[in-house]
Formats: C-alpha cells, structure tokens, sequence
DNA sequence: TCATTCATGTAAGTGGTTACATGATTCA
DNA sequence: TGAATCATGTAACCACTTACATGAATGA
C-alpha cells in the first residue's frame, strides 16, 4: 500500500528502527513518538515530521505495530507486536549505518586563511557558546534522572548517553580555548 | 544546462562552498578535487563522486570556475574566477548548515536495555578500536604537517582542524572507557 | 599486454525535509 | 471564544548516493 515497500522489502530501516524502539519502550500516538525523538533523542537522533507517519503505516501495514483506536477522537496507540519486537532486535544488532561527515566550522577553519584570523576567531567563539549551553543542558538532565523513578531499567543505559554528550562537549570546549589561544598568534 | 539552477538562483551551495574552497589553493581536475575532499577534508567533509562534476558544469556555467584543457587528452583544469573568489567567501561568512544528527552507537545504547549489557559493551569496544586507530591517524597526520612545506600560509588552519579531531577522538575514548566500566555493574 | 590509475560524465533511485491541509481537544 | 496543543496525514521537492558507462594514460 505504502510506496516505501519493493517487494515486501523494508527500505529506510534507520527511520523504522528509531520508531520502532520509541514503541518498545510504552505504546503511544505518532505525535507522542514525534515528541519522545526530539525530547529524548533529540541530542544524537532526528526523525522528520513527514517521516514518522509514512513510518508508522508501513509498519502497521508489516505488522510490526499494532494499531488501536486512542482516547482522543480520531487518535491512535501503536504498540510493538511480538514480530516487531524480533525485527526491532534485529535492526539494534545490524551495524550502524554511518552518515558521510559534514562539519560546516571545520570546512571554515580548514579554508581559515581565506576567511581571515579574526572571522574565523568569532566563528569559534560562536561555537563556545553554544557548547557551553550544551554543557550545561546535559548536567540539568543528568541531574533530573537522578531523581526519576520511571523506566529504572533503561535509566543506566540513558545516563550513558548523556556522559557521551558530556564528554564531547568537554573536548569541543578544550579545542575551543586551545584554537582561539592559537590564532591569536596568525598572522593577520 | 543543468537541472540545479532555477531562475538563476544557486541551490546546494554546500557542495559549491567545498568545491571552491578546494579550488581556491590550486587549480585542479574534477578528479583531483574528488581526491582533495577525500583525502584532506575526509575527516569532516565529504561528497559524493556524481556531485562533483555536475557542480563543477554549474560553476562553470556561473563563471564562478574556468574550465581549461588539461594536460592529459579529454581532462579538464578548473580555476576560480574572480567572481568564484567572492561567491567563496560569501559562502564561508554565510551560517553553517547543520545537519539533523543520526549516531547509530548512541541509539543502540539508549536502549541498550533491549539489546543488553553485554552486547552494548562488544559495540562500544569496536567503537575504542577505531577511535585508537583515528588518534593514531591524527597523530601521524600532524607529524607530516610538522615537516611540510606546502602551502605555509594554510598550513596553520589545517592544523587547527587535526587539533579538533584529535580532541573528539580523546573524548570520545575516555566515555568508551567510562562506559565499560559502569556496564560491569549492569544487571544482565 | 594488461591492470591500475586518471579522468569525465549520466541515470535512477532513495531517504529525507518542508510546507501544506485539516480538525479535535483543552484550557485560559 | 479563541489560542495553544494534540493529532494525522499528503505533496512537492531536493540533495545525495550508487551504479553504470566510457575511455585515455601509465607503468609493471
């Protein structure tokens, strides 16, 4: 029914995987998935607004998920069936899919003489800042979990999560002072 | 001639941004341009091989690049114009553009409960693995820049991004580190 | 001579984003 | 009553990847 199928052949399995662990966690609405990815995934993982809906009806129409009438008129709870409790196994043991690297600042940074020390000097500033914020979002959820009591048996796991964000924004900030000290000295 | 255009306007000027950028410290080929961003932006930029020619025709076109015969029969030499060197810095001052973020490890951890402990730790171990191997590139890397003589007006920039690398790599090996221990003491 | 590298391009597909369109429910 | 939120979907578009197709030059 859906076009995204060739043959009963799953395309697109990162989008499904993403959906379909959301699911194995609580049975919920496509909003409320919308929402657990960019709240709870939101700092490693993205799913397109457009994306989660096509996903969601491919799965159903795969039995993957189960669709049942929600409380609100016109809502549904999709809830993981046992088949898409294996495939979602099965998609957590497939190698990660990665993505072709694409850092704007570096690409500016590389091409710096061009730019200039100076341009290149308030880009990294920029980038500081932001780094900063990040910084102190991961210890504010750090600090939320800690006093959480819901789902105790995914919280380690999700703490983890939050020390790999801690941690890169930890070496990005040190790169930051590093690189900031050392054009100081380029010539200009 | 090219689909890329519409009324005149430029789309894709990521690709355009790194094609010029390249460009802009020697003229090259179309397949020496494919080498540069693979071999000295490949660790934070890439793209892909049926990107580059047909953005190379479309500058062309925009007379943002020359295109003169090469050396060998039937290959090309493409140069910025001046009006490529302007458009260059227009793009680099332009605001980067971010990427929605898709990591595969920290999805696979986030519900590591599903997939469990020891399974998540066998996947952070290879993630160790190929963050040594990264830092041991870095390292190297920096020790053939230190003996360089190419390019010494760049050559500072360049440095800078290996720098960045090399603090990613670090952080990244202290969570992995991090993470092991503390998934010894989840319950399995 | 034959494999490898250098070199240029096209075509089809695909994963994904953005914007559009619609309407119910909740709560101030 | 009206704004904000919850909720579901579609359509158009687009950037990008992969695979295909071709051939010259180099050097073992």
């Amino acid at each position: 029914m859906s076009t995204r199928y060739i043959g009963g052949m799953a395309r697109s399995s990162q989008t499904d995987l993403a959906v379909l662990a959301v699911l194995s966690v609580a049975p919920m609405s496509g909003y409320a998935v919308r929402e657990a990815i960019r709240d709870q995934l939101g700092h490693f993982w993205s799913e397109s607004f457009g994306q989660i809906y096509p996903t969601l009806a491919s799965l159903t129409a795969d039995e993957l998920v189960d669709k049942a009438v929600g409380e609100r008129a016109g809502s549904s709870t999709f809830s993981l069936t046992a088949s898409g409790r294996t495939r979602l196994l099965e998609l957590l043991q497939t190698p990660e899919v990665t993505t072709p690297p694409r850092n704007g600042l570096m690409l500016r940074v590389f091409f710096g003489h061009t730019l200039g020390p100076d341009a290149v000097a308030a880009l990294i500033t920029e980038t500081r800042e932001q780094v900063l914020v990040q910084l102190a979002t991961f210890d504010a959820i750090a600090r939320m979990m800690s006093t959480e009591t819901d789902y105790p048996e995914h919280r380690p796991y999700w703490a983890l999560t939050v020390s790999a964000g801690r941690h890169s924004a930890v070496g990005a900030l040190a790169w930051c002072d590093e690189a900031l000290e050392a054009l100081e000295g380029f010539p200009r």
